[in-house]
DNA sequence: GCTTTTTGCGCC
DNA sequence: AAATGGCGCAAAAAGC
């Protein structure tokens, strides 16, 4: 069975099964009331629920407690779908779905904003459906749904869509209740660690203590005269007035000159960014009852990794995992798939070699002893991580392009596919991912670049520059079928009370009772093997090891 | 003066 | 010979 929820414009809930049931249809509930409803039906039936999109109409009901299995959310499976069909800057709101789906002029109230601007902010503005007169959401909602089904039906590999469907829309289920739920972030850790680092708090516009110190370092060392270390020109006209040559400020440019102003420039720059970027005001903004509730954006990103939306929810500094501490008597659960997006490669090639090197669990140090035929040794493994990534990412610079003409003699069907890639990219075609992600089009400007008409080099450089990423794409958007079906196992494994806090492209925490600890160590291994089955097929010969640690404190997990 | 773009750096 | 992919955010720099 099939039950729409849908928030309407008024704020209202609207509860509907898709197959009539007498007496079954309700319209403008309060979150309240739509929450206890849909708690008893989750209970009763466990249907599959349809949400216009989730990340839209689930955050109240979570906030009511509310839990619920799995669902469908028509905007990211919209998404999909156009970008499927080459469609990528198009509206993926209610409303353009409706109008798709019947034939119908595109509407302009929830489309505002440009079409190549990503995610529109007025996804589904509150005072305008931008459905035409008379039809509601849940009506509408029905419309789309069936159209996509017959869309899916449609493609050259409706099962794998299908799974990708579904997945997305359980990682969008896991993100509002990861967000809900909250990072367990000890403040007073945070707060003695800035301390520690800074000096005592300060109002802002100052600069802590051990930055003011560091300040005035820098100056001395440049004579006395005063130099902004925040300010990259001001740092670049100092060095060059004591005769260095740098073309700019970043660390690893100032890192490779012999000047006494480097050391404690370098030492400023990182603390600075810990100050700016989580510092006080990030915690008094991002952390309450010792809770980090960041926003996470599925769909947010062509690749179908996530985004996020407000405090940098996917870039903690690895410092400040010290912060991230189990509640008494429970743990956190942290795991990650090792070495994610080569063993992705070996299976979406299905080169029978990287597939054997795939077995071991140390990737890089295997993939070594293959392309040096020897027991790694010195740089060997960082050589052939090198050479790996170049083919994944495309780089050509410094010992890249020989460790990667190596790494096609042993590993052909990988870099093929790779370079296959790469190729469609600079041609302006697309790629998909293992279960029918699609890359999007180039622009316009890029069509006239690469037009002939114009600078051969720039078209040489912008076509070889969209190259490379789509030959990263087909494996960063395919390791990102894999987490989402991943997620979609696990969520559906975590005994209760075990829940998701935290997901990195690769890496999962899931807090839990202590004595929890194992069997949800258990269930990821079990939801690593089922994923890999689903997205790869039961023949897939790759191994997705999927290393896992109990720990107290994030900063313990290795 | 305000707004937009660039720089630089954090995460994967 | 060669700019390796994706993102978000704060502050500086540039543009109006």
């Amino acid at each position: 069975m099939r039950i729409i929820v849908a928030r309407q414009p008024d704020g209202g809930y609207l509860v509907r099964p898709s197959t009539p049931i007498p007496g079954a249809r309700k319209d403008g509930l309060h979150a309240a009331e739509a929450a206890a409803l849909i708690r008893r039906w989750e209970r009763e039936h466990e249907p599959r629920w349809v949400f216009p999109s989730v990340g839209h109409d689930y955050p109240p009901l979570v906030a009511d407690g509310v839990r619920i299995g799995r669902c469908i959310d028509l905007a990211l499976t919209e998404y999909l779908l156009l970008a499927h069909a080459g469609r990528h800057g198009e509206s993926r709101s209610l409303s353009s779905a409706y109008a798709r789906a019947k034939g119908l002029p595109p509407p302009l109230a929830a489309d505002s904003g440009p079409a190549d601007d990503g995610d529109e902010p007025t996804l589904f503005d509150l005072h305008h459906s931008g459905l035409p007169p008379g039809v509601d959401p849940g009506e509408a909602a029905e419309v789309v749904l069936l159209d996509q089904e017959q869309r899916i039906r449609d493609l050259p590999h409706p099962d794998r869509m299908r799974l990708l469907v579904a997945a997305e829309a359980a990682s969008a289920l896991a993100a509002v209740e990861m967000s809900a739920d909250g990072l367990p972030w000890r403040a007073d850790v945070h707060r003695r660690l800035l301390t520690d680092l800074l000096g005592p708090r300060v109002p802002s516009g100052q600069r802590p203590r051990r930055l003011a110190e560091l300040t005035e370092r820098v100056a001395s060392a440049f004579g006395g005269r005063p130099v902004n270390p925040d300010a990259p020109g001001s740092i670049v006209r100092a060095l060059r007035r004591d005769g260095v040559e740098v073309t700019s400020a970043r660390a690893h440019a100032l890192r490779r000159i012999d000047h006494p102003a480097i050391a404690p420039l370098l030492e400023y720059k990182e603390l600075a960014r810990l100050h700016s970027a989580h510092g006080w005001s990030w915690l008094d903004q991002w952390v309450r009852d010792d809770r980090f509730r960041g926003v996470y954006v599925v769909g947010g990103v062509v690749s179908g990794r996530w985004a996020s939306r407000g405090g940098a929810a996917l870039q903690i500094p690895k410092v400040l995992r010290e912060c991230v501490r189990a509640d008494e008597g429970w743990t956190l659960v942290v795991a990650d798939a090792a070495q994610l997006e080569p063993r992705v490669l070996a299976a979406l090639s299905g080169d029978r070699r990287l597939a054997e090197v795939s077995a071991s669990a140390d990737l890089y140090a295997s993939l070594a002893s293959t392309m040096f035929g020897r027991t790694p040794r010195g740089d060997d493994r960082d050589r052939a991580k090198i050479a790996m990534l170049s083919a994944m990412y495309g780089g050509v610079a410094g010992e890249a392009a020989s460790l990667l003409a190596l790494l096609r003699r042993r590993f052909p069907h990988a870099v093929s596919y790779v370079e296959h890639a790469a190729l469609q990219g600079e041609r302006g075609g697309t790629v998909r991912s293992r279960l029918g992600r699609t890359s999007p089009l180039p622009s316009e400007e890029w069509r006239t670049l690469t037009g002939g008409n114009g600078d051969e080099e720039t078209a040489r450089r912008v076509a070889r520059d969209w190259g490379r990423f789509t030959r990263n794409f087909v494996v960063q958007a395919s390791a990102a079928d894999w987490t989402a079906v991943f997620l979609a196992m696990l969520r559906r494994r975590l005994p209760a009370p075990a829940h998701l806090v935290f997901f990195q492209h690769d890496e999962v925490l899931v807090h839990c009772p202590a004595e929890l600890a194992d069997r949800v160590t258990t269930e990821l291994a079990g939801a690593a093997i089922e994923t890999t089955t689903l997205v790869f097929g039961p023949s897939c010969p790759v191994r997705f090891p999927m290393p896992t640690t109990a720990v107290e404190v994030y900063a313990d997990a290795p």
